[in-house]
DNA sequence: TTGTAGGCGTTATCAG
DNA sequence: CTGATAACGCCTACAA
């Protein structure tokens, strides 16, 4: 078992001084060919590569980035957190990824454990709890201390920091327009409770479609589920509202409904239609095809990860302080079966 | 923007000496009372937390795991990944992730990253194109540094580390003698290339559960299809072999499978039945629900995780050699409506 | 009870 | 062209 080797091991083999090798391996001008060329044999031969640790303690900066998400075994973030790590890669960076599981109390914890010098900066959505409670104190903490934040989908007026997030509202309103369009008129709308600013973006989107073709909300057309798989709500729902479209703001408690009304004969999608947002795995094979709102996660996460390692690189060179930004991702309706085309 | 406090600057606030301070923060017996409190109390006004980097580069261990993983967007992957990041969190671990997918050089590429200090140990599953190579090389270089390493599910006898594994063989065998034991007889297996331990485990157990039950091997009812979602050829398979159930390595090829059956009208499970690998969001909401191989994910990745962190502290102890082991976890049958029960 | 010094591995500045 | 020295932030054996 052979350990790793130190510039001071090369130095003390060749008898040279350490920072002669480190110059060398670093192709100085400063350096002697020959030393150069002994040097550098050496290091390629055993394998030499510099120690991460030491290298982030002299420069400051660790190339990790500390992503925070509330769910993993969820197909949006999922998607998300690949963009994100393709572009940090691809630019030198690793990721470090900690789940709050929709924990205000773990969110908290995991940021101060990378908040500590292991990263350069964050990428984060926001847990529920965080949404629920409206405390963003750990947040504020972090970005006083001058560390670079990018919120991404679940996020906040309350900070100040570069996000990015998805067009909620207007993709809402054109897929609400495009069941109107096809002649629903009685169009339900499952949703979560409204401290996710993503659910109430939605919903605005939803309500604003239906005046804007002259159809009132009606009140009873909107279901609030709960967080857990709550379901029994759907099928009385269903059954009392007349209902001939539904719209919901994730692919779960769309395919739930759709396998309700399909429990009840009812047929997809001539009597009633669906979209559910987030285009997984569930919309794209469940049958029929569930029309679905494709959030464009890779994409949300490699700008997330572009606009973050643009901040970190800059600080580093220049004093010039970079405006936050909010990008917004388009989102796009993929037509499938469960919708009158 | 506050900056970050250091140990220094604690000293010189409060006219004492760095290693007092350090003393202090620790409680040390050497240290006055009053020193003591009076240092504790600056260090918590200021919130004084030590440096993630100083302290690794000091103790040589970082706290970091490196998880090397195919693909994150699979579901499979995400709770052996949920596990983990559980586990270590839950023990001071942060956990890096890197994606390979399913490339031999960006295995490479991510472990010699994360090789460098970064990391205290690895956890991963092989890349397809790792296993199709059969070159492990890279994984050799690690431990021979003395880098702990867990392998997971796609593992390889050519290397000597601790293992956690799924009694994939066995459990297939007894999913088929189920489909068996429900008066099918004609079952197609629906399989990925065979460089994949787990596909050839899966293999074995489909063979010898049907040899064990007087069924020969009919060839032609074992259908590979390649990595990608190429499933052209499943439609055929279906029409030209008198297939009365289908057993799938995972759970896309068998919703696949059960959508062209239904597609042609077939009953399901009366004419044909399925059983899928993987017991995920597809296998439940599937209509009829898919009856699935449950690997229970966050157990394989809490055992992983707590195979490498227990060798990383022994290691950190003792010099006493831990010997390599390989756990098997225990897969279990989810019944839903595509078998017969 | 407190402080000094050396070191973890690297880099950068400055002197020779 | 090469080497000594200091520094990043922390820890600890040893000295005072």
């Amino acid at each position: 078992m052979r350990r790793k080797i130190t510039l001071k091991d090369i130095a003390r083999e060749l008898e040279v001084s350490i920072s002669t090798v480190s110059k060398a391996l670093k192709n100085s001008a400063e350096i002697g060919r020959d030393t150069k060329e002994k040097v550098q044999a050496f290091a390629k031969l055993y394998n030499y590569k510099p120690n991460n640790i030491a290298v982030s303690l002299k420069n400051k900066h660790t190339k990790n980035i500390g992503v925070i998400i509330p769910d993993i075994v969820h197909y949006f973030f999922t998607t998300v957190f690949r963009g994100i790590e393709k572009y940090a890669n691809s630019h030198g960076y690793n990721v470090i990824i900690c789940v709050s599981d929709e924990s205000f109390d773990k969110e908290v914890i995991n940021m101060e454990m990378l908040a500590n010098g292991s990263i350069d900066g964050f990428i984060m959505a926001l847990s529920g709890e965080t949404q629920l409670k409206n405390d963003f104190s750990h947040l504020r903490e972090v970005t006083d201390q001058g560390i670079p934040l990018v919120l991404f989908d679940r996020v906040t007026d309350e900070i100040q920091c570069d996000k990015v997030i998805l067009n909620d509202t207007e993709i809402t309103h054109q897929a609400i327009t495009k069941m109107i369009k096809s002649g629903k008129r009685r169009i339900g709308l499952l949703t979560t409770e409204n401290f996710f600013n993503v659910s109430t973006d939605r919903e605005a989107g939803y309500r604003k479609a239906l005046t804007d073709n002259g159809i009132s909300v009606d009140e009873n057309l909107i279901l609030t589920l709960p967080f857990n798989e709550e379901i029994d709500a759907i099928g009385p729902f269903i059954d009392n509202n007349d209902i001939d479209a539904i719209f919901a703001v994730n692919e779960i408690f769309a395919i739930h409904a759709m396998g309700i009304a399909q429990g009840k004969g009812i047929k997809v999608p001539e009597e009633i239609s669906f979209i559910g947002f987030t285009d997984g795995w569930l919309s794209r094979y469940a049958s029929p095809g569930l029309t679905s709102i494709a959030q464009h996660g890779d994409q949300m996460g490699e700008i997330a990860a572009k606009m973050l390692i643009d901040r970190v690189e800059e600080e580093l060179k220049s004093e010039i302080e970079i405006p936050f930004r909010t990008e917004i991702v388009k989102a796009s309706i993929v037509e499938r079966e469960s919708t009158i085309n």
